[in-house]
DNA sequence: CCATTGTTGAAACGTCTCTTTCAAAGTTAA
DNA sequence: TTAACTTTGAAAGAGACGTTTCAACAATGG
């Protein structure tokens, strides 16, 4: 069980702000947040601690590395056994273009979505790669015109 | 247009590098991918100027912060007018809860996904506020049974 | 009421970091 | 080859940074 640590107002803000930017100094961020730089320190620390506080990650232009294109595909299994299911899921997150795949109730077994720099990109990663896994019955891809909104920073 | 940058080997190590830990140290990161600390220092700030290295985030566990569960969510529009689509896109930036929203090709006008707390939480945001736009013709919601992967890291 | 426990802010420390400069090495083109 | 240009690594300095310690304060429970 995942338990919900208490976070007071100070702490929120603490999330907000290196949510938005990891890099702050802690000095910067405390008094951006209201607190001493030694108070602010601790609590920073605390939160790492406990989890809540996650990795600090770069984030780059899609585009610019040639992974400008999304694609959201539903997928299917052949089977529903434990062994097939493990299979897909270590597949899964084996594959660097699958950024995000999700196990969902329905007529579809998951959700991936797939980053690929175009269409013939996609045909070979979908041909090749994905149907071609023992576990994939079949697959519904469906392409992003546009990204509207992205972002990692969670409400607090 | 978004003009793909030449980038070396090295280059790609520091994008590699930065994504996965956006707190290296320059020093670190000049021996981790194996070039001087000056060199390495003015690869990354000519990366940051051509855009390719984006901000840095601090990711947060979602269940620490009672964002657990995950909904992806078709949306059809009622009209597809420019002033529609537009009142839309502003009404998903300004919605902390949406987390990513793509405009779709196919049956279905966008998706999204949205974080929420619990099924009572996302009742509250499909009923009082989604289908309450009114660019909003119609939804179909899916919940995630769990995330099997998410990854901000792009293959570069 | 007192005792205990936890949290706070200020100060101080030495360490590590960023950033620039400079000469050398490497690359390209004529 | 020569010349122009780019990229490299080492050195160095100033400054900022994280981290600890300490005393004061607040909250809690008996």
């Amino acid at each position: 069980m995942k338990s919900t640590v208490e976070l007071d107002s100070i702490d929120r803000r603490i999330l907000e702000a290196l949510q938005e930017n990891a890099l702050l100094s802690n000095a910067e961020l405390a008094d951006r947040v209201g607190s001493s730089a030694a108070s602010c320190w601790r609590r920073v620390r605390a939160l790492e601690v406990a989890g809540v506080l996650g990795p600090a990650v770069r984030l780059l232009d899609p585009a610019a590395v040639d992974r400008g294109v999304n694609v959201l595909c539903n997928v299917r299994m052949r089977s529903h056994s434990r062994e097939s299911i493990g299979q897909f899921e270590i597949f899964v997150r084996g594959r660097p273009e699958i950024m995000e795949c999700y196990s969902m109730s329905g007529e579809w077994d998951y959700l991936l979505r797939i980053v690929v720099a175009d269409v013939a990109d996609y045909e070979h990663f979908l041909m090749r790669v994905l149907l071609e896994h023992p576990s994939v019955g079949g697959a519904a891809s469906h392409f992003a015109l546009s990204q509207t909104k992205y972002t990692t920073k969670l409400p607090v």
